[in-house]
DNA sequence: TTAGACCGGTAACAAATGTCACCAAGCGGC
DNA sequence: GCCGCTTGGTGACATTTGTTACCGGTCTAA
């Protein structure tokens, strides 16, 4: 049981008896950075809405990761909402990236809310169509873009989420993100410093 | 208006009301193969669903394409869904793979299945689950895969969709489902030959 | 202080993919 | 037949990306 104010404030679409439901069966739970929240098999009880913080979701094969896309405050795992709904394992990674606070919302009553709220299955589709789109752009960039240009998209777009003119990341990071290995990193970011795109400064990169 | 025998046929998780309400509204479309029945920018009126046939979506910048999954028969089009119920315009492509029949669904009425009907949002959760998993699938074979093993797999899954052992299809077709060119999949589908992989015959192609 | 760990830098090379140029075979229309 | 078109085949080359093997700097724990 939560406070219901809290849910509003984030989901401000849900009326008045669906929230003070979801409130209800809500679980509230912190979670420190850099923990991961699902993995992939992994059989899911719990539907997480994002409270605060920032959560990463990403594919990995042997030792190759990609970064497929972030969920952000007031969005939700869909992997998990399917897993819930027809108690599949998860294909995805997901991970902490900032210290995060979840509501979670357990799964048995999924079909329930999905019956009797139509806001709630608005909201699941709007997350579906972010996800979607999320995708749509991750493709886009594998096939249309070089490397550099999926760099700096890269940069932009983390530069945009968490509100940074400057980032602080390691070439490290960055590559496995993109699904690349470090050397390929420095490379390139080399490169795009030389085009006076980007600036590299102590560690920390910025988009010009 | 379209018999809702034939509905029922295709979506039997529907139940009665729902199944005449839709067939109430529905139009039946049938639409000859290779006919672009949705491109990137338009705004939808109405939600495909599939009733027999073949229908490839794809992604397409300046002149390269890449497919990223094929709709089925007793499927539809999560795109035109969200496209319908937001009003949105569409990011990708749709073209008839074959002589295709559609019902289809007025989006004015949308909402109110949404909210009347649960068993209405299962099904497009459903498909939006498939969905999903095809991009995932997509980006693995991207980011994990080199192109001699991406061009086996579409073939496997081509061979697989069309129920035929034997696929007739195009170099150049490969290529551009693939987002590459023509000479590149010659050259790799050669060194598929030469590892026993596939056999090629009068421009046809089957896996072994 | 030293050992180990991490970080970024870099050269040289390997492999995969993209591009260009051209050729020959088949096929349908006229 | 001949023309124009598409299809596939192929070599040579460019470009991009991945890999290997180093280096030196910095930080921290012992």
């Amino acid at each position: 049981m939560i406070d219901p104010a809290l849910l509003h404030k984030g989901f401000p679409s849900l009326d008045h008896g669906l929230l003070t439901e979801l409130a209800h069966h809500a679980v509230l739970s912190d979670i420190p950075r850099d923990t991961e929240i699902m993995k992939e098999g992994q059989h899911v009880k719990m539907i997480p809405l994002v409270v605060s913080g920032l959560v990463k979701v990403f594919s990995r094969y042997d030792d190759k990761e990609l970064l497929l896309y972030y969920i952000r405050p007031s969005e939700s795992c869909i992997m998990s909402f399917i897993a819930g709904l027809k108690d599949l394992p998860s294909k995805i990674f997901a991970v902490t990236e900032e210290q995060t606070s979840l509501a979670l919302l357990p799964s048995q009553y999924l079909e329930k809310w999905v019956r009797d709220y139509p806001r709630f299955n608005l909201m699941f589709y709007e997350f579906y169509n972010l996800r979607y789109a999320d995708m749509l752009e991750t493709i886009h960039h594998l096939v249309f873009e070089n490397l550099d240009q999926r760099i700096l998209d890269y940069l932009k777009k983390k530069s945009a989420i968490k509100g940074a003119e400057v980032l602080r990341v390691r070439h490290r990071e960055i590559a496995s993100e993109l699904g690349t290995s470090r050397e390929v990193i420095t490379r390139a970011l080399h490169k795009l410093e030389k085009e006076s795109k980007i600036v590299q400064m102590d560690g920390q990169i910025k988009v010009l």
